[in-house]
DNA sequence: CGCGCCGCTCAGGAAGCTCCCAGGAAGTTC
DNA sequence: GAACTTCCTGGGAGCTTCCTGAGCGGCGCG
């Protein structure tokens, strides 16, 4: 893969009041390869904009000194097309963030998966022509999945997955043939405030070995003690 | 898409009072591909058209030191077949309006959907030949849908939409097979300024269904948790 | 080599949520 | 005012998520 060498120089600002979730999201598009820049209020996010100038700004919308979106219009000019994916509340009203799927903004939910941010920047750095891997396509042995028409097939056969188990897929292949530890799944699939039973992992996995490894030879391996793996059989 | 190369040149210059209107329109179009230039009032407008240079103009009737009309004329001979969207308030009495387009103006009343905008100035570029993309049509199976006329027919058959449901219907067909979200589908299709129920989406699908799919294999389809999608039945 | 423990698997099922659609009210147009 | 469009509401169906418990199997230890 060459994507580390040419996101490399993809910045990131990210700003967020909670010392936690910045670094949680920090340490997460660090590992992704972004060069990752913070703040915690609006005034210090101005700033930063200037001197950091990301490519791609990650907004909460609610913040100490004055809400994302008055952020987000006093950038004005200086905004020049940089992209912004606010951070809301579940319980922000609809109304406050309509429109921004429109000018090529985005928004994800608190509380949100890891994986799920990092796939919304993807597909706004795709859009805007940041990213040069433009394809939204993972693929794995004979196990292929769009992430624009949520498709998923193996062998070219249609695989119909629910919400949880596609995002459970998409983790795996993003990071095929590497163990993945329990926690690591729970982090990146399920919200950062999951607090319910481990075990709903197992069922999944459960879930996906049927429909993904029901048509061919089995992908999705079982490391006791530490995790899951997507790799082909050995042997 | 060659979009982008060819757009890139596209100067659009937007004039509005109200910051917020300014920002989204202005962010929308970008996105689009536009370059844009924007202005406040009627003297900055002016400005703006010499030293910008724009290839259309979208221009508020309402602005606090002169009207939008007063501005087009006083642009005279500079004006030099540069093409005006004039934005008006819903009740700006129609003969107002009138003759607009005529001229190769339009107009658009507020609220309206972003969508609906930018597929008006497409429209007009359409007709004063600076937009290359000449097609008005869209097409999906034996489905198609002509901005240019409104007509919609499924395997030559005519279909009658309302407008909301053709709204919808069009921005379905311009991004087939992928999954579109609710708020994408709510931010493109209804007005900016909505703030109802989000039921209403699943209403209209439930509109178009009966008109569309009762017409053949279904295709417009439910991504559970996520949204909708235009695509061919699998098997 | 056999036994027991621990971790894993997976079916069954409850609870909650999403989605669909019919019916109707309010607003708009002619 | 009639016809139409838009939007809201509510009930119900069906799906998804998550939990639970029984059973299996690998692994370590005796």
């Amino acid at each position: 893969m060459s994507e580390l060498a040419e996101q490399e120089e993809l910045r990131i600002l990210v700003v967020d009041d909670e010392p936690n979730i910045l670094d949680v999201i920090s340490m997460a598009l660090r590992f992704q390869g972004f060069k990752v820049g913070t703040a915690a209020n609006g005034r210090e996010a101005l700033a930063a904009v200037r001197s950091f100038q990301p490519h791609l700004m990650l907004l909460d919308i609610m913040l100490p000194d004055m809400e994302g979106f008055e952020v987000a219009r006093r950038l004005g000019a200086e905004r020049a097309g940089i992209p912004i994916v606010f951070l809301t509340a579940r319980d922000t009203t609809e109304d406050k963030v309509r429109g921004l799927t429109m000018g090529g903004d985005d928004y994800v939910t608190k509380p949100f998966s890891l994986e799920e941010l990092v796939a919304r920047i993807r597909a706004i750095l795709r859009r805007a022509g940041l990213s040069e891997e433009v394809s939204s396509r993972l693929a794995f042995d004979n196990l292929e999945l769009d992430d624009d028409t949520r498709e998923v097939t193996r062998g070219g056969r249609h695989i119909e997955l629910t919400d949880t188990e596609y995002r459970l897929l998409r983790y795996l292949m993003s990071n095929p043939r590497r163990v993945l530890t329990r926690a690591q799944l729970l982090d990146h699939v399920w919200s950062y405030d999951f607090g319910g039973d481990a075990r709903v992992l197992e069922t999944y996995i459960s879930y996906l070995r049927k429909k993904v490894d029901g048509e061919g030879p089995p992908l999705i391996h079982t490391v006791r003690g530490v995790g899951y793996s997507l790799r082909l059989p050995r042997s």
